[in-house]
DNA sequence: CAGCCCTATTATCAAATGATAAGTTGGGTG
DNA sequence: CACCCAACTTATCATTTGATAATAGGGCTG
């Protein structure tokens, strides 16, 4: 399947130490290193592919370098996105201590992967507590942004739930050097986004619609274009405490030295 | 504050082994004694006290031996319950990995807890990797919680989202020798379920209502009772393998000859 | 025992969201 | 270039849920 949401921002930063951003801890060449030579070689997931199946007993984990991809959990036949990934994130770490997952990664337009065995991690465990910390760290990460998910759904309408999705991915992306000035390229259909904030495709469109009207944002061909932050991150009650990024941006800085 | 709701179920299995079983792996007898001798003596909770608040910095995590527990996180001036504890979870792990919370932590009737300080864990992971992955698995294990709650509130209507609450602490309260045969005490009031399942008091009065007129569960001065298992799960689409229990139940078949 | 507060309940009306149907757009493909 | 298909958009009506208000019940306190 092909369309034209699929594509992917092209002048993406190759240097793989942007987004090891998510530990959000400054890391040293060494650890930097260590990590690095773990993973396996870069594999390219087309769109749609899925990385790991629901009820798996796997004995390696993903790391996303590129492209986007999304956790979904099945109930009545249908597929719900119940999390969604930026490059620089583990995608499947919880697999590592879990053993089985309960839950099925699915890749979201074309991504670049690089696996790394379980074998090599219980290694780095034992050798490298401080990584492993960080690990453990990063799956936090995931709860963390869950846990604001359920939020965000308790308490606001569907239009506060796109906002803050939106304020939430354009956040993320920036902490790994993918936020533009303006917005950030989504490879992300109406249909999948309806999902991610729980409603139909057809009442996604409406709030989408009534956004554009109210000069908040816009949504085409692939890209988020924000055109008031302030009252995006109103309207999403956002408010990033819980990505935790002080580490990363501080390791950002570093890094652009 | 004094009501109805905050009785506690007086017969409570003071073997804190049983609660253990979060770990959902078979301890041998000196990993449960491991963990024991790390614990700081119980302590008593009184309903609504902050365990934990929102950014601080904390040098010890909580374990729950009695009562119930919520994370809480504010809004708006309001507070919302993105996840609820029951005995044998430690509620705060998360605490040791990412050094502040990005929620707060209040107990829900009166509740007994042994705190345990990072200084102990940070001992018992150089020394029991086999233990300090089980504790990594406990704060996984809220994560696959955390989604199913997300899938949860995407896909279903209030009715079903009480459902399947009352279907998973069950299912929790039952891991840990807590559940009765035809339901389980609660002390939670309506306006905090609703808050839980993302909805206003008045409209879940209607949906326990509705529940009750099916002959499903009823929810009566702090107990739950269950009519219909069956139907329950079928309401709230309650499918448990995202609570592994798998290894629960084992050791409790063990523990139980 | 009376009064009070918190909780639960019910009714009524307004607003948000879901469901169905149908039309539009734009890029990919022959 | 013309067709085709997926994604998007809009309209209309049904249903769920929210908001406000008013009442009932139960346990605690003076």
């Amino acid at each position: 399947m092909k369309d034209r949401r699929r594509q992917v921002n092209p002048d993406f930063p190759n240097s793989w130490r942007f987004l090891l951003g998510r530990a959000r801890h400054a890391l040293s060449q060494d650890e930097q290193r260590i990590i690095e030579d773990m993973l396996e070689p870069v594999e390219r997931v087309s769109h749609d592919r899925v990385i790991l199946q629901d009820g798996d007993l796997v004995d390696r984990s993903t790391f996303l370098i590129e492209g986007f991809m999304a956790r979904t959990i099945k109930r009545d036949g249908r597929r719900h996105i119940v999390s969604l990934h930026v490059p620089g994130d583990f995608v499947d770490l919880h697999a590592f201590a879990l053993k089985r997952l309960d839950h099925t990664v699915v890749a979201i337009g074309p991504t670049k992967v690089a696996y790394v065995t379980h074998c090599h991690l219980e290694e780095l465990l034992a050798r490298h507590p401080h990584l492993g910390r960080m690990l453990w760290f990063s799956t936090l990460l995931d709860a963390a942004i869950h846990r604001e998910w359920i939020l965000t759904m308790e308490h606001l309408p569907i239009e506060g739930r796109l906002a803050h999705l939106m304020a939430e991915l354009w956040y993320r992306l920036s902490l790994v050097r993918l936020g533009d000035e303006d917005g950030f390229n989504l490879p992300l259909t109406q249909v999948e986004i309806a999902d991610a904030c729980g409603t139909t495709p057809i009442h996604l469109n409406r709030v989408v619609r009534s956004l554009r009207e109210a000069g908040i944002m816009e949504l085409s061909r692939g890209r988020v274009t924000i055109f008031d932050r302030a009252k995006l991150e109103r309207t999403g009650k956002f408010d990033p405490s819980y990505l935790y990024g002080e580490g990363a941006l501080k390791l950002g800085q570093e890094l652009s030295r």
